[in-house]
Parts: C-alpha cells; sequence; structure tokens
DNA sequence: CTGAAAGCGCTAACAA
DNA sequence: TTGTTAGCGCTTTCAG
C-alpha cells in the first residue's frame, strides 16, 4: 500500500547545492562552519523543496532521537494529561516529539514497551504513575538515558522524580479541619502492597492526627485493602451501607472526612446528599486531586490540589537540566507541594 | 552524555546462533521459510541475549515503522484523550506505539509536525480536532500512509473520516424538549469561519425548530461570532449579564436552552441557580458532550454524549481495514451518533 | 533451505 | 572551509 516513493534526501540537496552531503549536514547542525554563501544557497534549495532531515536515519546515526518517550499508567486521566501536557509545553517547542504507551497495571507491560521505545533510541523516558518497581526497567537502559518518575517512586536510585509531598499534603488537610473545630476526622481510602502513594497518603492522616492531639480511632478509618478501580462508587457505596448500618444518622463516628481522591469524595458526597445528610453542615468534607469536577460539585469540594501541569514542566525541565547541565547528575529528587483550595464542602464546627 | 555503546544486535545473534543475519532476520519476520531447528536455536539466542529489534534500523529500511501519528489540539482534552485511549487499545496490543504531539489553534502547526512525523515513516496519521484546512498535510503525504480525522473534517477526500452527527444530535435534542412541552427553546454557542462543527450543531438547532414546527427567534438565540477559549465563563457571563439586563427574572425568553457544549451548559447553570432561576423548574438545561462533570454538577446534566473512546476504537480499525482490506480504500467516512443522556436539567412543562 | 551484499538517509572521523 | 567514506542495524534482491 504504503509508496516507497521517498522524499527528496540531504544527496538530493547536496547535488542541487553543488556541494558534498556532509557540507549540507553542518549547515543543518551547525557543528561545523560553513561558508555563509554556501549555507544561504543550501537553506534556499532545502526551502525550494521542503527538505525535512529524515529522524530515523539520523537517529540510527547518533542513537538520538529528539524522542521523549512516556509510559503512563493510564492515557486517558485527567491528571495524567496534564502532566503531559506540561511536557510538551516545554519540550514541543524544542522540536521534541513525544512517544506514549499505557502499560495499564499489568505488571512488566512497562518493562516490554520500554525495550521497543529503546529501540527507537528516546532521549528520555517518563513514567507517570505505575509500581514501585523499576529494577527491570533500569536493567534495560543500555544507553543510560534520563528516568524520570512522575507520581510514582522507586527504592532504586538511578533515576530523577517528580514526586508529591503526599503525607505533609494530608497532615495540611488534618490541620485544617482541626483548625475548623473538627475532633472527630476519620478517612477513607484504599492500599495496596507496593503502591507507595495511597500508604504515604494513609501515613499523613495518622501523623496529622497526632500532630493534633487526636485519636486515631479504628471506627473512623475506612480503609479498603486492594485496589480500587472507581473512586466514585468505592465513596458513594461505602457511605450507602454504612448509612444503612446504622440506622440512625445521628450515631456516624465522624465529623469530617479526609477523602484519598476527589473521586471519592465525590461519591461520599452524593450518598450524603441522599441520605439527607448536609455537606458542611452536617460532615465536612476534604478531598485530594482538584480535578476539574470538584469544583462544580454542589456543594463545590474543598480539596488540596495537585499541580500536574506544572509537574510536567518540572519532568521537562529536569530532563534539560541533566542533558544540559554539568554535573550530569541523574538522579535528582524534586518535592511538589499541593494547594489546599478551600471550597464549599468544609465548615467550622461550632456547637459541640 | 548518552553512551553510545549498543544493545545486541542482529548481527550478534547471527553470529551466536551461527548463521547469517538474513536467517534470523527471515525467521523473525517470517517472511521465508526457515528449518524449524534453525528458527528454535534463533529464538533460543534471541531470548537468552533479550535481542529486541531496532525499530528505527528496520524502518529506514522499510519506510514503515508500526508508529501511529497522532496530531490533536490539544491532549489535555477529556475527550480526546478518550479517543487516544481507544486508539490505544485496539493498536497497543498490535505492536504499535503512538506518537502525539498538539497543535494548539496555531494554522500551520499542524502540517510541520506531519513533516516532521512523515519523516519517522508513520505508519498512519490520525488527527484529532483542528479546522477544515487539510491540503498542505495532504500535499506533504508523500508516502501515502492513510489519513484519519476524528472531529475534524475537511472538504478534501483523500483521507478517512470519524465524524459525529451533529447536526441530527441537536436536532434530536430540540425534538427531546419539545415532546417535554417547551416551545420556547433557545440555543447558546458561537460560530467561526472555517469551524465546521459549531456551524453544524447551530444547523441542527435551526432545523430541529423547524422539524416542530417552531419559529426561529433573534431573541433566543445567543451566538457568539469567534472563538470561545472557556466555555464554562462564557456561558456564566452570558446569563449573568442576560439577567442584569432584563432586570425581572420574569422576561426570559426561554423555558429550554440548548447548550453548544456541555461546559456552556454548565456554566449557564452557575449563573441560574445564583439568580435563583431553578434548573429544571424554570429552565430546561440541555447539554452536549456528556463529559465527566456533566453527571455531577447539582442538579446532573441531560446532555447528548459523545462516544469519544468508541471513535478511537472505530479510527484504528478504520486504520487496519485501510492497510489489510482489499479495497485499500483511502476515503471512508463512518458516522457516529451521540446517546440521549437524560438526567435531571430537563423537565416537562406541564403549565402554560 | 540459506548467504552475500547493496542500500535505506544520515553523521562524523579522517583527510585535504 | 570542504569532501570521502565507513558505518548505524535492519531488509531484501539475487544467487546459490
Amino acid at each position: 500500500l504504503v509508496d516507497k516513493k521517498i522524499n527528496v534526501n540531504i544527496k538530493d540537496i547536496a547535488k542541487f547545492a553543488g556541494v558534498s552531503v556532509t557540507t549540507v549536514s553542518h549547515a543543518l547542525s551547525g557543528k561545523r562552519h560553513v561558508k555563509p554563501e554556501t549555507k544561504n544557497k543550501i537553506f534556499e534549495i532545502i526551502k525550494e523543496n521542503n527538505y525535512e532531515p529524515n529522524i530515523i536515519a539520523r537517529s540510527l546515526s547518533t542513537k538520538e532521537s529528539k524522542l521523549i518517550g512516556i509510559i503512563t499508567t493510564e492515557i486517558n486521566n485527567e491528571g495524567y494529561s496534564g502532566v503531559i501536557e506540561g511536557i510538551e509545553e516545554i519540550l514541543g517547542p524544542l522540536g521534541y516529539i513525544l512517544v506514549i504507551n499505557s502499560s495499564g497495571y499489568n505488571p512488566g507491560k512497562d518493562t516490554a514497551i520500554f525495550k521497543k521505545m529503546n529501540s527507537l533510541f528516546i532521549d528520555c523516558l517518563i513514567l507517570i504513575g505505575g509500581p514501585i518497581e523499576l529494577d527491570d526497567i533500569i536493567s534495560y537502559n543500555t544507553r543510560n538515558i534520563p528516568l524520570i518518575l512522575v507520581n510514582r517512586t522507586s527504592s532504586n536510585s538511578s533515576h530523577s522524580q517528580i514526586v508529591l509531598n503526599y503525607k505533609d499534603s494530608i497532615i495540611n488537610a488534618v490541620n485544617y479541619l482541626h483548625d475548623l473545630g473538627h475532633e472527630d476526622i476519620g478517612y477513607i481510602g484504599w492500599v495496596k502492597k507496593n503502591e507507595f502513594i495511597p500508604e504515604e497518603k494513609f501515613r499523613g492522616y495518622l501523623e496529622g492526627l497526632k500532630i493534633n492531639n487526636l485519636n486515631d480511632d479504628a471506627n473512623k478509618i475506612f480503609l479498603k485493602k486492594g485496589f480500587i478501580d472507581n473512586g466514585f462508587n468505592f465513596g458513594y457505596n461505602f457511605i450507602k451501607s454504612l448509612i444503612k448500618k446504622i440506622k440512625t444518622t445521628e450515631r456516624l463516628t465522624f465529623t469530617a472526612l479526609v477523602c484519598q481522591t476527589d473521586q471519592i469524595a465525590l461519591g461520599v458526597l452524593k450518598a450524603l446528599k441522599e441520605s439527607s445528610l448536609n455537606v458542611p453542615l452536617d460532615i465536612s468534607l476534604i478531598g485530594f486531586g482538584g480535578i476539574d469536577l470538584s469544583e462544580f460539585s454542589d456543594p463545590s469540594l474543598t480539596t488540596m490540589s495537585i499541580p500536574n501541569k506544572n509537574m510536567g514542566i518540572t519532568a521537562a525541565k529536569t530532563f534539560l537540566e541533566i542533558i544540559n547541565g554539568d554535573d550530569k547528575e541523574l538522579n535528582k529528587e524534586i518535592i511538589v507541594d499541593t494547594n489546599l483550595l478551600v471550597r464549599s464542602s468544609t465548615k467550622s464546627k461550632e456547637k459541640s
């Protein structure tokens, strides 16, 4: 199907300009001086013929590609596409092209993708989300390109990472609720082995309680063991069955609830409303993420917002620093903070 | 920085196996018979050495790449990343890798990106969103790869397209509102020269009125000329100033409003609520898109939902049909329908 | 059933 | 300031 007929190539340009391919190559790259007149003529001919250097051939020769590999657990994820947007904002204008594949949550899939991308001579691999395990990928990194993790951590140290301060973020959330006068602060979420982020958030909750001289109480902690694939439903169903169980709504063990994600918070919100519980009058709710949705729910959600696009920008800049910098430091770690967005799902608890 | 040290290559494998590179190549591609024992030995050695064929070198030779180029106006767009998700779901398991760049709304940028991607020997270009203009891209398609448009149309015919039935969708929306008893159905949105989709939607509105024997009334049509960069704000501000102008809310010219996008609808909704107008009691609202947000607003939004992921899946399958099919048809057109999602922002108008 | 060798379009070492 | 040429890792024609 595809025609084998090719575009005009460097040899053609050289011929038209009456110079050697080397000269054309150097006129293009600027890696050695070319007489201005020659250069001008070459560029003229390039323009005339709409010549575009062949990236593939160049890469085969240089083992570099101006390609940025991105492996993400899911592409259709507001936060992750925000990160990608940030990466592209910085690297796009510099001529980089993004090569993207998603690994789902299948173990080993990311490694398989990376092997392929490696053979594309990508200049950098950015991993967005995913498990702690990274050894395989590192072992296949035969060209020692920079590895940058976003929303993903690893015990291994031969990579850089842009990481949210999950623990402190949740501590801030607890502080904020306590400042509002809440003493009975609950937590809803999930944890899973080898999933760093949920664990870290929960740790923040416990630490936040301690800091505020509050006791952790199993009756206020709703922690599912294992992965949740739909936060909305999880939050919604959880509250529904909780309320069913306690029959009378008087007996809720908490006046404020820290939700591991905005999605969970929104599900919780919906269920509470359906049970005629008012947010924030009866229950204060705080989410995590700052997804678009959180602004438009009713009431709008107070949340710890993640600067996704900025994290992408930071990842891109980190890459540039690594390849341009003097130190060639390969394992930078950059901590990013969330912002507390105070909206309408939290309220001070005055009556006691 | 990057080590020039390379991976094990086909020559190494050939040497280890005691055969020629040709044989290894053919064992891999299956394009000519290789003695089973030889084949087994080759695969054994490949496995032992974690050999991964170099895509770059292969592409340079074959002018094909197993790369799918995607150019989109914006990557961080719920609908578009839904499309991309669908594409990847089909093509990922087949070994394709996505190469993505966004053009913003800069004229000509898509062409520049395509020239680059073309030199990467992408096997297919999928364009998600963007203007009608396509001639430049087509003229640079020197390898005659399939061009597939999603959420984008063009007068040119040397491409395939997956296109929503915008007009009929809006007609359905109008029908639905009329069935609910509404006679005063308004429209809010924008149009712009060379932007097919907004125009087509508006046309659907006018046609819907006609079908239902309703008159189009300039007082019910709120159409901004020119691009809107924030639908929420547009809808919100528009209603705010409208209500300010008419002073008394009694004099709204419509009892139901067709909104060009969900974003606009949500902005309108917010403004109406702030003016103590009840949706759907006072005003019925219908959106377009079916974005996540639309489900969680209060009231939840009745909307014509776009099957984004399915459109991506359809685009991917169209590509496969083109390259595998017998007819090699290069200009398929596939029409996709929206679904009317009846939720809580619309209500029958009984009193008159 | 298998190999040798040319060639894809570019870069860069070496030479001038 | 410029050119010659080998080579990147693969596919494929032609020849056995």
